[in-house]
Formats: structure tokens, sequence, C-alpha cells
DNA sequence: AATGAATGAGAGTTCATTCAT
DNA sequence: AATGAATGAACTCTCATTCAT
């Protein structure tokens, strides 16, 4: 049916560009080095025609939040046996945070301004709110299904987890080998260890 | 005991007025928030005061970076057997984010900018790194002297400590009861959850 | 009776809309505060169809003044003995004032703008001019008539009468009870107190 | 004792030059037209010096207005007997206005702006106050004192005057001869025709 | 050693206007 | 006849830095 799209997807397709420009600038040069200038150079339009989309740098960086945490969350959908989503989830995650470090980067970056931020507060709380019971509701299913040792504290265990994975997206822990470690340690301590999900021998660097 | 003093310490003394305005301000507001003017003013002195002893705002940070590490450094340095050593660093440490929020602040601050400042980079991963070899030292020997299970990979479990303290600093993780459930549950792995919460004399400075 | 009409009058029924929408945002915000966005926003249209219409906003300030000149000029066609014209009129300028506070504040503003704007100053000099003129013809017919007193010297008067009736139009002035007060002041000395409000039919509108 | 001068004066010396650069480019062009940058460029200083005296534009306009108020408040400082001051006073302002334009202009942009300015309003306001009372006064002790007629309303012929001076500042009615007309016909009501103040025959155009 | 004054570069935002459809 | 999208130019205001004293 040609090249046509209904104008609603154009619109669309626009705010897209102009998120992901965002994306990738803060995950580049932080929420301090962000300059809306640089985010309509990079998509090719005016300025204005960004505050056309965007009528505040605010409300720009709202969708850029709101998208990080979609993408985010799209790890938490998991298959087989909760032991096996429990492992499916951890590598997951360690997968998304390497395949895109804008995505890593920005995690942290929001991180940081939730400090500052109230709305961003209340979102990212949420989202780790849900990430934690999340967590904590397939360790219990695994204990109960003997996948996994029975005197666990699920709480304790998730927030370990939780926290662990987030550390990840920090910068200073990244880039060495060190998370991969302290992933695997995780793993070994839940004895979930099994090569199961990936075929081959995995590369310790 | 006069009120003078020499002009070198005089020199010393504003420096360290202007670091420590600049790192509560930083711990407050982030980098992104960070103006020089308001460190000049909550020293109380003029803007251009400021610059004579601070050329540039770079090297105001970098001054604030040297004092971080500096107090953030301090409590590495554990007494007493390995296990109670690992068990009092954990606690340390845990304490010192919480009685000193700005140091926690400032600390997840450095960890994000360091990702676009390759000194600031290069100075905290050393930090980490010699952290990272501290715990894993310490580990050894707790495991030789039996104070730990013998089959604990010590550099896993170094990196994980590491990882799970790091996670500590984050805003969005802490304030809740999730950070301590973590490190709880880490200890209870190590299998250090000993009640006598400081065997031995112990720098908290 | 359907609901058919001409295109031309349809499309001199939206410049009127318009025209109406502009007139009073003009009154509510002053020129320095008129924005055609608006304008197109209250009417209902896209700020292009606005430009469609009036090429340029100028064009459509012109479109305003004109209207409120007509609106005006409308309170100066009087009815009766001279000395009843006379009193009708003052009468009749202060209640369009009042009821029409948007015409009043649209007055100002374009009075103020003409100093600016040369096509402004020559329609409303004109306007001004012809008031004056119509004033001081009836003050000579009402001496001749010997409904006022003889040694009056009607060009004064005229321009006495023209200047306070339009010092009501400033805001400053208005509103409070002492525009009511000199115009009152106006009619004793003009001889004209006459509590017969109006003799003749008026034209109000 | 050359050209020195205090740093208090040079700093007050600057804010003069602004606002007097201010005062001249509203008498200009209206608030409408009004560009801090065009200020700070008058005065030959970087448009951030300009927000080192004034923070805001806002602020700058306060500045304009205290300067208007007082300069036109010189005015009410009579010399002679209450009939005489009366005489004074209105050619007073008359020369005022006409040697001065930019203080006419200026004071009709703050009575229009005080339509839609809280704070412009209050303080215009209260300054009308002050020079109807005075009038009203001066009107009265002429009365008593025999210079006027004992039936004249003071209120009302208050209002008239400070109308018909007000009426003056509007672009629309000054630059041409009927603001003259106007004036010469209130002293005449007044029975103030004297030519006393002026010694020679006055320009009727 | 310290300051008030000044600045260049650039930030986010606004607005009348135009263009393709 | 009407629109959504886009734009250039300009606006107020900010900030690290410098200079004369």
């Amino acid at each position: 049916m040609g090249d046509q799209e209904g104008p609603l997807l154009r619109r669309e397709r626009r705010r897209q560009e102009l998120v992901r420009a965002t994306f990738d600038l803060i995950a580049r040069n932080g929420f301090e080095g962000l300059r809306t200038r640089d985010v309509a150079d990079m998509v090719g339009v005016n300025i204005a025609t960004l505050h056309y989309y965007f009528p505040t740098k605010e409300s720009l960086i709202r969708a850029v939040l709101d998208q990080a945490m979609a993408r985010f969350r799209s790890t938490l959908t998991p298959h087989g046996s909760p032991a096996d989503q429990l492992r499916n989830h951890l590598r997951a995650v360690r997968k998304l945070l390497i395949e895109e470090p804008e995505l890593k980067a920005v995690m942290a970056e929001l991180a940081l301004r939730s400090a500052r931020d109230r709305s961003i507060a209340a979102i990212m709380a949420k989202m780790y709110d849900s990430w934690h019971r999340a967590m904590r509701g397939l360790l219990r299913r695994a204990v109960k299904q003997g996948g996994l040792k029975s005197d666990l504290d699920s709480d304790g265990v998730a927030a370990l987890i939780v926290a662990t994975l987030t550390a990840t997206t920090l910068p200073t822990l990244s880039g060495t080998r060190r998370t991969d470690q302290a992933l695997r340690q995780l793993e070994r301590w839940l004895g979930i260890t099994g090569s199961k999900p990936s075929a081959g021998p995995q590369a310790t660097d």
C-alpha cells in the first residue's frame, strides 16, 4: 500500500525520534549535558519543532523516562519454571544492560535524578517495588516447587538481587569483569548455575 | 595559641571551606545543580575569590573528589579477625552512608560522572580496585582460618559485596528498608550473622 | 431561511469572528499580550487558517481598528435640540464606556499605539477631528438658540469635552467615582444639568 | 580630588543610566517594544551587565516607574496664593509634558499597563489620589480667600482638572492645539486666566 | 588576598509566519 | 477552505570566567 501512513503514525514517529535522540544524548552526556538544541539537531529539525512536540524540556525527559521504564519492564516477562525464570531474568537483565549500554546509562542517570525530582522518584519507586515483588514471588514459588533451598528468606534475597542488578548500571562498577562476577556468585548461592539457557561456555571477561 | 597562623595554613583553610561547601551543594543538588556562585555565597566570599583559589570549576570538583575518596577510604581500615573484619566492614560502610548522607550522594554523583570524565574514572577505578582486593584478601584469610565455608569463590563474593554496598548509594534503593534486607542477606549467606556488633576497636573516622 | 449562505458571506462571518476575538483579547491583555495563536484558539480554528484570512498580524489589527471606530462613531449621531444633544452625547459616551469596557480598553490601547503607528494615528486623528467639529457645531447652535451662555468659546469647550471623555478611557482614572465627578462638573459649567435624562429618541447603537 | 568618586555613586550612576535608557525606549516604542538588549546596547554594556544591576526586566520597569513618579510629583510643589498655585500647577504640568515628551509617553504607557499590573496600578492609584486631594485642597483655600467663585464643587472640579491633564498625555489628543485649548478653557471657567506668571503673549499653536 | 563590575557564550522558550497537503 | 507541521529570529535570563583596582 505504498509509503503512505496515517497522520497519527507520523506524529508518533517524530515523537519517537525525539525521545530516542534525547535518550542517546542523556546516555552520552548525562542530564547535566543535555541541551534541547542538540536533540533537535540530532533529529534534524528546528528547535521550535521540538517544542511543538514537547512543550518543555521536562516533558521530553518524562517521555524518556516512560520509554526507559517500558524497555526495562520487558525483561520481567518470563517463561518456564520459577527457577528457570529466575535464572533467565538475571541473564536477560545482564544481557540487556550489556547490549544496550545507553539504557544502562539512562537508568543510572534517572536513579540519581530521582533524588531531586519527586515525579521521577515516584515512578521509579513504583517500578523498583514491582520488580522486588516479582522477584520475591518467583523465589517463593521456586522454593515451593523444590527448585531452591527452603531456608531462604525470599524478601532479603529479592532485595539482594535487585540491589546487585541495579549496581550493575553504575559505570564505575561495570565495564570491568566485576559485574559478571557478582551476578555469577548470586546464581551460585541461589543454586541456579545450570548452563541450560546458554549452551556454550561463557566468556569470563 | 595566638590567633596568628601561617599564610599557607590560612590558604589551606580557605580551600577547605570551599571544598566543603561544594561537597554539600553537590550532595544537595547534584553536579547538574552545582553553581560556583552558590559555593562562594555559602562560604561568604566573592565569586572572584573562589576563582583565586580554584581557577576553574573543574579544579574545584577535583578537590571534592579527593576529599570524598579520603573520607571513604578511612572506613576500609579494619581490625580484628578476618570474619569479624568482614562483618564490621559491612556495618561500618552501612553506618557511614546512613550517618553521612552527603557522602553517599556525592559518591553516587561521582560514580555517574566517571562515565564522562576520564580523570574521575581513573581515580574511582583505582579506589574500587583496592576495595575489591581488600575484600578478597579478607575472604581468603577468613576461609583459611575456618571462619567461612571453604567452597567460597573469594573473587565473586568480593565483587558481590562491593556491588551491594555500592548499590546502597543510589537514592532509589536507599531510604527504604530494602538496603538493609540486602545487606543482611549477604551476611546470612556469608555466615557472619553473629550478633556481636563490633568485636574489636573500630576506626569509624 | 435555509442554513445555506453565499461563500462571500461565510468568509465575512469568519473574518468577523476573528476580529471580535482579537478585539476581546486586546481589551483583556493589551497589544503587548496579543498572540495570534490565542485569537485562533478562541475562534476554534488553526493558526494557519487565521493567516488565510488575515495575512499578517498587522492586517488583523487594522480590521480591529476599523470595527472599533465604527462602534464608537455610532454614538455620535445625536437627536433633539442642540442643548439636549449635548447632554445626551455626554451621557451616551459615558454609558457606552461603562457598558462596553472592552471598547473602552481597546480605544485606550489604540490611542497609545497611534504614537508608533502612522496609519493608526491618521485614522484616529480623523476621528477625533470629526468628533471635535461635531461638538463645536453643537455648542454654536446651542448658543445661538439660547440654550447656553453666549460668552462661551465653542472651540475651547469642545476640546475640553473631548479631552474629558477621552480621559475616561484610561484605566487609572476610570473605575472610581472620579470620572463621573468630572463629567458632572462639565455639565454644571455648561449649564445642562437638567434632570430629564433623554428628551427624544436616542440611538444608542 | 579629581574625577574620583565613591563606589556607591558609580553604582548608582550605572543604574541611572540603565533606567534612563529604559525610560527613553519605553517612550519611543512602548512596553510592547521594550527589549532588554536594546537597553543594554544603548548604555553600551553587555546584556549580562544589565542583569547584574536589575535581576529581571520587571525590576527594571519598577525602577522606571519610580523615577517617573518622582519627576511628576515635582510639579506639585507650588508657590504663591492658592489661585496662583492652581494656575501655576496647570501650566507647570503643561510645560513639563511639552518639554519632556518622553515623560508624557511613559505616563500614558504606565496608565495603560496599570490595567494589567496590580503593583503598577497600586502605585499610580496612590499618586492620582494624592494629586486629586492636592487639587481639591487648593480649590477650597482659593474659594475661602475669595480667589474663586464660592459655588464651586471642589471635588468635581478637582476631578475635571486631573482628567484633563491626564488626557493630555494621550498621543492622539496631544500634538495638536486641542490640548492647549482644553486647558485654557479650564482656566477660563476657573477664572484664573490672568497672564501674571507668563509675561508675554502665549503661542496658540 | 579580595572585590565589584563586566562579559561571551549559550540556555530554554516564544511567536508570527510559511509550506505541503 | 483548512490544517498539522515546521521554521527563523528573537526573547529573557544564566553562568563560568576575567579584569581593574
